[in-house]
DNA sequence: CGACAAGTTGATGTTACTCAAAAGTGGTGG
DNA sequence: CCACCACTTTTGAGTAACATCAACTTGTCG
């Protein structure tokens, strides 16, 4: 449960709070000193129970999780994906009315997120910044499950992840690591498994992807954001 | 524009508010006076374009609004409601990314949302409360539109407003103003207003509903609920 | 090498979309 | 009060997108 150092990637995932607000050395040390203890969620195990009481916020070291919606006859909505760097457990509303669980999609690697009310106004910053995008990034996936072919929902996510990745991950030649499971992105993305492999399939044929054991590669993001109208991140400015 | 005193009914409106935590006298009195300086919109205008800058929080004081994102080709989703009652231009985070539209589904009038800082706690706790629901009824619309049919869809859509109405303006019998055009509720549902319009006729010939000039009638609550594994409203303790 | 999870493919069924037109509704001005 | 208009609702017929069911194949890891 605990490791000696933080490896340097997982410093850069840290650093993504670093980016969204400027940190004293204080804060930094917090931040250093919370990636000391570590906890790790093996994929397809729940990192909160649909409805539990809240938990401590947590960052997100390494791994893919996802928000989740469980329906009594089994279907499963993943409400928003959670990517290394991400706050998990809600710092942020002193009212955390919305329980929803939380799943490994892989193995996940978490951290202790530092409070924010004992640190100067960085931190908090950073946190309010992240909940922002977070904010963001749900109307998003509703446009896309609204008003989106399953085609469009594919391009549309890989866009959104190659984006947030950005900050943290992203490999060379747009490719990254891709770890998540067609099922699990059907049910992100409001499709059947099959559904998706056919589609991911068409993509490939398309010549705007490749996808070989979990990295995906996008030929031509340029090509990618046309058919979805996408606008490069919203930048806050500040 | 300015009208002399707020109705009865608009007085209910803002005392969600306070419904949603102890208000003291001076932030009672704030309200009042927020409540003379009326704006009205009419149906189908925009209330904020897609883009544009952050305005100056306001409530809704009637009418029904919607949050939009509407796509190149004329596509349009609305991503939340907006209810009498509801905040509008977010007090609640100090970066305000989510630049989404708003607009109007019925004509709508809307007041200044008293600035929570110069208030005591009270207001700022009902703020936040509110913008806590308000994430809430984004995840149960993520849900509803990435796992749900249609018939689902409208009748998970009915318990919400029911539920949020239900502070406010809940008329005799479960019966309450549905003033939504069925186009919009397509919109807001992700399906086609011929779909839409289908599906009511299904739900009204299983006797759930009574749909006639603009009054929603839930025949039993309880089976609709059965339908959709509804649990009633996400009760939230101190 | 065996076992199990994940990916792939085919055949078929269903839900929801599209196009098109008719019928209802409410508001406005003569 | 009626005639007209724009908007909304309703209905029909055909189609496309996606789901379902059921194999079969490919990886992965012990």
């Amino acid at each position: 449960m605990n490791t000696p150092s933080p490896s340097p990637f997982e410093t850069r995932v840290v650093s993504r709070l670093g980016a969204l607000a400027p940190l004293d050395t204080h804060e930094w040390e917090a931040l250093a000193e919370a990636q000391l203890v570590r906890h790790r969620v093996a994929a397809h195990r729940n990192i909160i129970e649909e409805g539990a009481r809240v938990t401590s916020p947590r960052i997100i070291l390494a791994g893919w999780a996802g928000r989740t919606r469980i329906f009594a006859d089994g279907r499963r909505q993943i409400l928003s994906l959670l990517l290394p760097g991400d706050l998990i457990g809600k710092c942020r509303q002193s009212h955390p009315l919305a329980a929803t669980g939380a799943v490994a999609l892989t193995d996940v690697t978490l951290c202790p997120a530092p409070d924010s009310r004992h640190a100067k106004h960085g931190l908090a910053e950073a946190y309010a910044r992240s909940s922002a995008l977070e904010e963001y990034y749900l109307f998003r996936q509703i446009a896309r499950l609204g008003r989106m072919s399953a085609y469009e929902r594919i391009v549309d996510l890989l866009l959104e992840v190659r984006e947030r990745l950005g900050a943290v991950a992203l490999g060379p030649k747009d490719s990254f690591h891709f770890p998540i499971t067609q099922e699990a992105l059907a049910d992100l993305l409001g499709l059947t498994s099959v559904h998706v492999n056919r589609t991911l399939k068409a993509l490939r044929q398309d010549g705007l992807i490749d996808l070989r054991s979990s990295t995906m590669h996008i030929k031509d993001p340029a090509v990618l954001a046309a058919l979805v109208e996408h606008r490069p991140a919203a930048v806050f400015e500040n």
